[in-house]
DNA sequence: TATTGTTATACTCTATAACTATA
DNA sequence: TATAGTTATAGAGTATAACAATA
């Protein structure tokens, strides 16, 4: 029985309510290993383009080049990408997934596929399916 | 065209990608009234339930009782509602909209309405439709 | 001029603990 | 004991400006 109030004629709510919903899962999620969210989305985009660099990383992820410094550094610390400088532009730091960097992307992903199993059982696969379709409708240019 | 990354698998990265767009118009559609979308949410609340007290509110929008202050501050700041005490518990104070706490409540839904239309132009009311209710599957108890 | 990586800084929102006063 | 309202504080994430090095 949906609530009669003038949040629930926007989207807007509904999607923050949502987002909110599936971040304290996601962190709990990853909590175990140590990790975050946001982290392992870095972490995805270097194992999936290796030699990608952290401005296109910020690109991929909609975030500023500032403030990617601090999950790079995480990550590094860990070992889990290294850098190698671009022998034809100086200013590039080219950056690589070390074999435990490929390792943690994968389990990451599946701890947070899981999550995302609970969060959606309401949802069937066609449902679910959608969802993402209409999300990226809206974000994706 | 989609894009091949394990991270288009997941619905909490499109949910997060989504709700900041969101956010950022929302954001955008309030600035030349001086308020913000959790502010205009709180007054909603408040305008919808006259008599609701803080602690209400929270659980309604699901905030902490620490965190509301701040915006009924700024609400308070600007007359749009009034506290009144409660003659049967003392620990209570009720919240009633003013007429101008009335007036902005409607004026802020228009102009996140506003928001809205151009940011789903993309969908069809039926996919509107559909998203909030596949959204409400998901954070709704 | 423009881009990269980085530092510093401020701001928004959130989470927790503690306090008082009431119930 | 439990709840309401509040203060203080810390944390996560974000945005902006600036810088040196390089293109």
């Amino acid at each position: 029985m949906t609530e009669k109030t003038a949040l629930n004629d926007l989207v807007g709510y509904h999607l923050r309510r949502a987002s909110v919903f599936d971040l304290a899962g996601a962190v709990a999620a990853l909590e175990p290993v140590g990790t975050r969210p946001i982290t392992m989305s870095v972490l995805t985009c270097i194992a999936e383009n290796p030699g990608v660099t952290s401005a296109e990383i910020c690109r991929i992820l909609g975030m500023q080049r500032a403030n990617i410094v601090q999950f790079l550094a995480d990550l590094d610390a860990k070992g889990l990408f290294r850098r190698e400088a671009d022998p034809a532009d100086q200013r590039i730091q080219r950056l690589f997934p070390t074999e435990a960097g490929i390792a943690a992307a994968k389990d990451w992903h599946a701890r947070l596929m899981a999550h995302e199993d609970a969060m959606l059982h309401r949802l069937n696969a066609a449902e679910r399916a959608e969802l993402c379709r209409l999300l990226g409708e809206i974000w994706m240019p």
